[in-house]
DNA sequence: TCAATCACG
DNA sequence: ACGTACGTGATTGAT
């Protein structure tokens, strides 16, 4: 086996690294960031690449920030912000406490560091791995030879993998062409000059027919733009200076030993001091175990053969077992089984069980009700079964949505965070262990052992967890809110998201070519209005325009400058005709990129439908959101974006239609929990709410409420639910603040047990440390015992909201799931197809319209029995546009 | 990556 | 006095 040596370019890791991390500050209030980031990308690469040795090299002298301008922007690139550079004692500190091998030399860079070091390595017959966060490296990429270039994406961190051959792919030349590349373009942040007029574009043209920068200028009078083949002649002496800034030095007179720069003990006690001292808490773990725990793969059984695999699953006993699908690149890569008595077991797709045979034998399991089965995450599961069996799977346990239940506000649900919280076990991610995107380690490369294990020790995580789980949901009550709304729901998103919706694509084609053309017109008037152009899409240039060159008083508001929101704007409508047509290009510019070509681009072109995912862990409150694309906000309140709602289609001729949304769900749900007689008695009475409420805040009669009275008191209601305050409640009415405290006394004199109920509600929560709805969803509420009067507040209203909402949230659910099995028990061919939160969309054979309206407004009305009747209301239509 | 904006309930 | 309504997701520009 060859040995490993991973080479470190120390301050551009760095600096890559401090971008992706919060701003971190110990008791000593020293920043930690660059030293965490730096680690946590160093940990990473240690983890997959498993290198024999180890050297990371520094620049002696940090370059400062670089100042550039062009196009109008101004901005610092390149180099080191000083917050970071006082760091870098702190981060050589802590590589020598771990043993690592630190190199800097007055008058070389690092890159010369590593470009030497990474000669004399091979030279020794070990194989060097290049970290750099600077694309200069890419120059010592080889076959053998692999330049790693991390980035920050999301939090996490990927990296980009080079060989020789990948730089050929990616940018058209040889890793040593890469200099005379640069030697032609130059780079302004690394003061090469290059040729003047010669970019990216030519120099690797020239380079690709000429291979070399003598070459080039020996043959410069061939070149073709003239402008290039005149300025290589001219400043060919430049070019070779530029050539030699940019060749990296391999033979820098310093030593390699390579002993030195093997790996010893790096989580050592006086390492782990100093991780406590600068309080890297989510490094703790690391040096207080040298090694993260894994499942014992030993234990467990590997299946390569469909024979093997069939007699195994015939002979497998019933019992509760956890079963994990290892997926790579939406490929099924095999299958972990485990359960209590046997352990674990692997069925490994390849050579002898490809993946058709696997389905096969695992039909004897999934098609077995006598299996209880758990699962994590299984609405993909379930799709992906009902594809390749041809029928739907029972699934007794969804792990993921189970932690959900018992803590929506969590950030991830994925099997490491799930033996964290439940089993307290520190186990390497998904993306640790096998990342994902082509650029990481690929499945491939894993050890069987390594395959294996991963796969068994997540099933393995999903079976223990569900233990604990059963517990908890039990201790909670909330059995009824998993085993009979969540889990079945399941099953009805699936559905929901496989049905996908028709888009009529000629009228969405349309629509776009509409909007653009409206887009052109309204963005010449604004540019004749302002006199100059600029980009309506950049509210800070926007911000200059208006209230500097045109003199507009809007005063600052937001961070980074003027606000230019929508209600800004609405205030300076009359100041100058300008700011009107800015609100119109912004309503068309909404309309066209997030709505014409966000769904085109998501439409799938061989069905005209549109899939969306429903998720069921995101929210706080219970609701589903829907994603890639999202369906829930597609607009509905001004006209011209409502036209959109044409386009959604009933599949085919035979279909049409029907949109049942709940009237007044949340302030129904509130009259219920608050027990206000008032307001129930209103309900009860299917009065006009908002009206009512406008006679009981404003004192008028009842029929005598005008319309202002009656929005206004719409407004309150709404504010009620969010958990009100008076300023808000001005500013969303126009008035003043006193106005709209004597609106919300009068409103609470009317109602007294609302008043009664916020108030209990938040007293209970901060002494429970949670709040729930009817159906005992909870949410934790730590921020009422913040000691932060900003966060406190924020808490109390989130307490008296998420009843509210989330009670609403499971009633919907709970209808989904009683009108979904009513059209599957009654054999009806309509289908629910989406959810908006209080409103259900079904596409409906015509023939069976009638009966499944009927099914629709009873289910969703009777889904609850609150102490006021639920109010649904069924409309028809050949588009969404109709229906609603 | 983060902030601003705007679409929905 | 503090800042200022609950819950989402997508797009864009700036850093």
């Amino acid at each position: 086996m060859t040995e490993k040596i991973m080479l470190i370019d120390g301050n551009s890791i760095v600096n890559r690294a401090f971008y992706g991390v919060p701003l971190l500050t110990n008791r000593e209030g020293q920043h930690t960031n660059g030293v965490y980031g730096f680690l946590n990308i160093l940990f990473k690469l240690m983890d997959e690449e498993k290198p024999d040795y180890l050297a990371v090299a520094f620049d002696l002298h940090a370059p400062t920030f670089r100042h550039i301008e062009f196009d109008g922007y101004k901005g610092t690139r390149k180099g080191m912000p000083d917050e970071l550079r006082e760091q870098m004692p702190l981060l050589k500190e802590m590589l020598q406490a771990m043993n690592v091998q630190i190199y800097e030399m007055e008058g070389f860079e690092a890159d010369d560091i590593l470009g030497t070091l990474s000669a004399k390595a091979e030279e020794a017959g070990v194989i060097p791995i290049v970290v750099s966060g600077d694309r200069d490296l890419l120059q010592l990429a080889s076959e053998t030879v692999m330049v790693r270039i991390p980035k920050t994406k999301g939090g996490r961190t990927e990296t980009e993998d080079y060989y020789a051959k990948d730089v050929i792919e990616k940018y058209g030349v040889t890793p040593l062409e890469f200099i005379d590349v640069k030697a032609l373009m130059g780079d302004a942040s690394d003061n090469i000059p290059g040729v003047p007029g010669i970019g990216e574009k030519t120099a690797v043209k020239i380079i690709q027919d000429y291979h070399e920068l003598e070459n080039a200028i020996a043959h410069s009078l061939e070149i073709k733009p003239k402008k290039a083949s005149e300025n290589l002649t001219e400043f060919q002496e430049q070019a070779r200076i530029s050539k030699f800034l940019a060749t990296i030095i391999r033979d820098m007179p310093i030593s390699f030993e390579k002993m030195q720069t093997k790996i010893g003990d790096m989580f050592n006690p006086k390492a782990y001091d100093l991780v406590k001292r600068l309080e890297l808490k989510s490094m703790y773990d690391r040096f207080e175990k040298e090694e993260v725990q894994t499942a014992q793969t030993e234990d467990f059984l590997g299946i390569y053969s469909f024979e093997t695999a069939k007699i195994f699953l015939e002979n497998l006993e019933k019992r509760e077992t956890a079963y994990h699908f290892l997926m790579d690149e939406g490929k099924c890569q095999g299958l972990a089984l485990y359960q209590e008595e046997i352990g674990g077991c692997w069925l490994e797709v390849g050579e002898n069980l490809s993946v058709e045979q696997l389905f096969q034998v695992a039909e004897t399991f999934f098609g077995d009700n006598n299996y209880v089965k758990i699962g994590h995450d299984i609405k993909n599961d379930i799709k992906m079964l009902r594809e390749k069996l041809g029928k739907t799977t029972e699934i007794s346990f969804d792990t993921a949505i189970a932690a959900y239940i018992l803590n929506p506000t969590g950030t991830s649900y994925a099997y490491d965070d799930l033996a964290k919280t439940f089993l307290n076990l520190i186990l390497p991610s998904g993306e640790e262990v096998m990342g994902k995107g082509k650029s990481k380690k690929a499945f491939s490369t894993l050890s069987e052992e390594e395959r294996k294990g991963f796969a068994v020790s997540q099933a393995k995580v999903f079976f223990e967890t569900k233990k604990i789980m059963t517990e908890q949901l039990e201790k909670n009550g909330q059995n009824q809110l998993f085993y009979e709304i969540e889990m079945p729901l399941i099953y009805v998103l699936a559905d929901m998201e496989e049905y996908g919706i028709k888009v009529d694509k000629n009228a969405l084609l349309e629509y776009q070519k509409n909007l653009e053309i409206s887009i052109e017109g309204i963005t010449k008037e604004i540019f004749a209005l302002s006199g100059e152009e600029f980009n309506l899409n950049s509210p800070k240039q926007l911000g200059v325009i208006l209230f500097e060159k045109l003199g507009l008083k809007g005063g600052k508001k937001t961070k980074t400058g003027y606000s230019t929101a929508a209600d800004v704007l609405e205030k300076l409508r009359f100041e100058h005709p300008m700011v009107e047509k800015i609100l119109y290009y912004r309503q068309l510019a909404k309309l066209k990129s997030t709505y014409a070509d966000g769904l085109l681009a998501v439409m799938d072109e061989k069905t005209e439908k549109i899939y969306s995912t429903f998720n069921q862990t995101i929210t706080a409150t219970g609701r589903i959101s829907s994603t890639e694309p999202n369906l829930q906000n597609i607009p509905v309140r001004l006209e011209l974006g409502r036209e959109l709602r044409k386009v959604f289609i009933p599949e085919s001729e035979e279909y049409c239609f029907l949109d049942a949304d709940y009237s007044q769900i949340e302030l129904r749900v509130l009259a219920h929990i608050a027990g206000d007689e008032t307001l129930i008695n209103a309900f009860r009475n299917d009065q006009d709410i908002h009206r009512l409420t406008a006679s009981q805040v404003f004192h008028v009669p009842f029929d005598e409420v005008t319309a202002l009275q009656r929005s206004n008191a719409k407004a309150v209601n709404f504010g009620i639910v969010y958990g009100i305050g008076s300023f808000s409640l001005s500013q969303d009415l126009g008035i003043t603040r006193k106005e709209a405290e004597q609106y919300i006394a009068a409103y609470f004199a009317k109602y007294p047990n609302i008043k009664k109920y916020l108030n209990e509600t938040i007293e209970n929560a901060t002494k429970e440390g949670y709040v729930a709805t009817l159906w005992n969803r909870r949410r934790a509420m730590p921020e009422l015992q913040s000691n932060n009067f900003i966060q406190r507040s924020f808490g109390e209203r989130v307490a008296m909201n998420m009843p509210i909402q989330g009670s609403a949230a499971d009633i919907i659910k709970i209808a989904m799931v009683q009108v979904h099995h009513a059209l599957k028990e009654g054999g009806y061919r309509s289908r629910l197809i989406l959810q908006v939160h209080d409103e259900l969309l079904i596409e409906t054979f015509k023939e069976e319209k009638e009966a499944v309206a009927k099914i629709l407004k009873e289910k969703m009305e009777q889904a609850a029995e609150l102490s006021v009747p639920l109010d649904v209301d069924v409309h028809e239509g050949h588009s969404w546009f109709e229906a609603k």
